[in-house]
This record gives structure tokens, C-alpha cells and sequence, in this order.
DNA sequence: TGTAGATATGAACATACGTTCATGTGTCTG
DNA sequence: CAGACACATGAACGTATGTTCATATCTACA
């Protein structure tokens, strides 16, 4: 069982995974480092919701900026972060298997 | 990349974890089957907000709920929500131990 | 240095959400 | 059947949250 804090902080992050528009950008970072305009294009939202949420996802350390000229890159904060968001897909898959099988 | 339905369910499923007295529900139910009076007991909240919460947990199909007398036990709906919240038990307990080590 | 491009931030607003209080529904037992 | 117990549901309310529009900041380059 997690501690207190640790089951708060989880919570957290599940907050932040748990919309829609801040859960499409965190999988777009999975692959490469992705810029914000890019980002806004992909998800077909504005740039200045893509930054809000990026800042979110930023100082919950989901992801990590780094800046390459005028673009700002984001990627995955760390290797955790990337396993945890394979491993909900690989569950999210399995689950969608099994409903077909049955 | 998950598909666009499978990203909202995704969502969905995070969303419901992100809420701090839902996830300490789904975590007091993962060891054994518990009933609302003991999870209420448990969590100190009200026996009325758990079983609001419990509800949805329910139609997310994240927890399942067994009548048994006048008690009803909750329990993991199924393994794979089981060894996802195992999974994210683990990454957060990792996360912990690096920041000591680093 | 000044202008354009890329991103960040702030204010404002409508809606969604968690919680409480009151009450309803179901189930066992005397 | 009545009463007590266990749980579920509904209405109401304050706050948090996602989104938009307007504007500020930062960087490169003419």
C-alpha cells in the first residue's frame, strides 16, 4: 500500500492524465520530442491551450522542455513516465482484445 | 499510438483515478473485497460520499460490487485494473527511491 | 535595433466536479 | 409486519478546471 503522500501525488498525476486534449499530448511526446505549434497543428487545438497544459505537464513533471532555437521541445520528464504510459496502453489494448474474444 | 477511442476511455479511466479519496477506495479494495461501512470507516468520509464515488467506479467498470446480506464488497473489476494500479504502485515506489539515492 | 516568429502568461467565463444533507430503497430479524 | 441496519440516490452549493481571447516575453535575423 502507498503511503499518504505517495497515493496523493499518484492522484495527481492521474488528475493531469485524466483529460483528454493533456492525455493526446503526453502520447504525442512518447515517440519524439515534439514543438508546441506542432503540437497545437496534430491535436488541431489553439497554441495557447497546448501551453497552458504544457506548463501543467511541466511542473508535474510529466514532461520536459528543452528549447532548440525559437521551438520548445517536450518529451517524457523521465523513463518512469514513458513505462507508465506504455504500460496503460498495453493494458487499454488487452482490455480491447479481450471484449472482441468474448 | 492508441486509437482516438481508446485515448478518451483512457482518459476516462485516469480522470476517475485522479481524485484522492477515489483512489484510496480502489487502492483498500485491492488486497481483499471490502463494504462500504469499513470503507468509509476507513477513508473518514462520509458512508453518502463513498457510495457517490463507489457509483462511479462501478460504471466505469473499475471496481465490482458483490451483495453479501445486508453488506456489499467491492473488489477490482477485473486483473488488468488490478495490475495497473500494481504497476503504478511500482513506478511511484521507484520514483521515491531515486530522489533518496540522487 | 526593430520586426516577425514561437511560445508563455493573464483575465474572464462557463461548466464540471466533489462534497454535504436529506431521503429513498433494499434486506435481515424479532 | 415493523423496525433497524446497510447502502443508494437526489438536490443543492461552492470551488476547481478547461477553454478562449488578448497580450506579454523571448529568440533569431534583416
Amino acid at each position: 500500500m502507498p503511503s499518504e503522500d505517495q497515493t496523493i501525488e499518484m492522484a495527481e498525476m492521474f488528475r493531469l492524465m485524466g483529460d483528454a486534449t493533456r492525455l493526446r499530448i503526453i502520447l504525442a511526446c512518447q515517440e519524439k520530442p515534439v514543438f508546441v505549434n506542432e503540437l497545437a497543428a496534430r491535436l488541431g487545438s489553439s497554441q495557447s491551450l497546448i501551453s497552458h497544459h504544457l506548463r501543467l505537464l511541466r511542473a508535474a513533471r510529466i514532461l520536459k522542455a528543452e528549447r532548440h532555437g525559437k521551438q520548445v521541445f517536450y518529451s517524457p520528464a523521465d523513463e518512469h513516465i514513458s513505462s507508465m504510459i506504455a504500460d496503460m496502453i498495453h493494458h487499454v489494448g488487452e482490455a480491447a482484445t479481450e471484449e472482441v474474444e468474448v
